[in-house]
DNA sequence: TAATTGTTGCAACCCGGTTGCATTTTTGAT
DNA sequence: ATCAAAAATGCAACCGGGTTGCAACAATTA
């Protein structure tokens, strides 16, 4: 196997986990650390499939270790597959745009939302984990262009 | 058919939305009425079941026709059923919270989120037709007892 | 009441995701 | 390095939510 820079740190990453390090582990890591945006399985394994083959299954597995262990955050989709991102410090929960027209799944500015979360802790009637912003409608390019069949 | 107060309300909620009336869209649209948490399509049926029966298909085909008519909202749950709500000028958009360990799904409390709508609408990015804020964690109950079992 | 239109129910299907199990790969101790 | 134990992978089969095609049925309108 290669090991570029990217295989460094998804090595580093899977090392600080407490990870068992596997090719399948590294190339999924790898994805999503190049990823500009959410990511859902099936995307994740298309893009692997000029490298190396794995199976669905073990997508789902190791996106669900990832998630487990706090690498990874996941995000419901109404009706579609799930959607996966890197977790971190540059990279703090904040809301996500999805198009009805052409599917774009895209990230947006948290900036709105970053004192919501605390806002909603102070009740004490639930034990929070999870906050999901999920915004729908028609992107810039559908808006514009006249191919938004209703 | 038994003509009480609560078909009078869905009888002429369903003439003002231009639906035609059948009584599995009634006996639908009686259940979301009486309803004090949003339900999910399987939860309906079986509600239903005792009375009258109605197919799986038709549940779907029924709520269907209500959300596009703006009479229902549709809220996504990652990895179950969707839920459906009431929407009117009582009921404004507000967040959900699920819980992970017995899956209660309720409404929260609107407060923290009134301005946002707004906040995010002045972006011209997106056209914004629909916002969802999905909440998870663990529910006082589940919290409290510990059968949490992670 | 006949014809048109729309709605329902059944079966079959689609897709995202999961489970059981046999095989292969990692790991960790020698 | 090597070998056993533990863990991860891949395959097939499955599950549940949701949809589609189509024939039978209700309900409106004339």
């Amino acid at each position: 196997m290669v090991t570029n820079t990217k295989d460094t740190d998804a090595l580093l990453a899977l090392q600080k986990a407490g990870i068992s390090k596997t090719s399948q582990r590294l190339a999924v890591l790898n994805i999503l650390l190049k990823a500009t945006r959410p990511l859902n399985a099936n995307t994740i394994r298309q893009a692997l499939k000029t490298k190396a083959s794995i199976d669905k299954v073990t997508v789902y597995r190791v996106l669900s270790i990832f998630k487990k262990s706090g690498m990874i955050r996941e995000i419901a989709s109404a009706g579609g597959a799930n959607y996966f991102e890197m977790v971190s410090l540059e990279n703090p929960l904040h809301p996500h745009f999805s198009c009805r027209n052409c599917g774009t799944f895209v990230c947006m500015e948290p900036a709105p939302f970053i004192k919501m979360p605390e806002l909603i802790l102070s009740k004490d009637d639930y034990s929070i984990e999870h906050i999901e912003i999920n915004i729908s409608g028609l992107c810039a390019d559908c808006r514009d262009t006249t191919k938004t069949e209703s």
